[in-house]
DNA sequence: GACCAGGCACATC
DNA sequence: GATGTGCATGGT
């Protein structure tokens, strides 16, 4: 399995080079992109984070001054809209009473505390905790998204069904425990998701079929 | 017009 | 503990 993940970093790398994921102007910006981008394309959160920025709203006590109905006219384009304004004034409830608002003193905590605090906030779980945590406070967490599992269950390491942090904890068993390695990574592997490895597989031209036995099949999400 | 997108909380069994 | 459902916009 060690050989196989770095394999499959290797051919992500030649394909795409370095990704330098995650985009973002501050790491209060990664943050808020890491709740609005749950179940939604990231193409939609670019016009939300687009909204919170003309707006003056990309700071925690902007987004807590400046109304319900205002900060879910911004969220609006990202999709579930009421749920996000909860879930973001959760967050930034969160950092300003806990923290100053500042995403530096999150930052300096202990990566268990620091895990254990996010999985507390309302609207924040397993992925997107560790979203703000290896990209905005740089502390080594290998992100587990929908492509991961996809792409490691379609190629027949993982049932389809294996938990979040059973895949976290098979990456973080095979690789070293670097930042930049893990950002990287998770970077290449939402590049192929994105291109290679949605609902309906194109197989063809992804940088990871040379390392599919032949004739082993792709399932589609619908087969399972 | 159906299907899909980088989840999560909550209800129910 | 496992499984099902609501949340919502915008692109293909």
């Amino acid at each position: 399995m060690k050989r196989t993940l770095h394999r499959y970093y290797d051919l992500m790398v030649d394909h795409f080079g370095p990704t330098n994921w995650w985009p973002g102007d501050s790491d209060f910006e990664i943050a808020v992109g890491a709740i609005l981008t749950q179940n939604t394309a990231w193409r939609n959160v670019e016009k939300a984070l687009a909204n919170l920025t003309s707006e003056n709203l990309l700071s925690p006590r902007a987004i807590l001054d400046c109304g319900e109905a205002r900060l879910e006219m911004a969220l609006k384009p990202s999709g579930f809209f009421r749920v996000k304004a909860r879930r973001l004034t959760s967050f930034c409830a969160f950092l300003v009473e806990g923290y100053g608002g500042s995403m530096g003193r999150l930052a300096e905590q202990p990566l268990d505390t620091l895990r254990a605090e996010l999985l507390g906030v309302h609207g924040i779980g397993p992925e997107t905790a560790d979203d703000i945590i290896l990209y905005a406070c740089e502390q080594p967490v290998f992100v587990v998204d929908t492509y991961t599992r996809r792409i490691l269950s379609r190629h027949g390491h993982v049932r389809p069904e294996i938990g979040y942090e059973d895949l976290r904890a098979l990456f973080e068993k095979h690789l070293d425990k670097n930042v930049a390695l893990y950002k990287d990574y998770h970077g290449q592997i939402v590049r192929t998701g994105n291109t290679y490895c949605r609902a309906t597989p194109k197989c063809e031209s992804c940088p990871l079929a040379p390392t599919l036995r032949r004739g082993q099949p792709i399932l589609d999400d619908t087969q399972k």
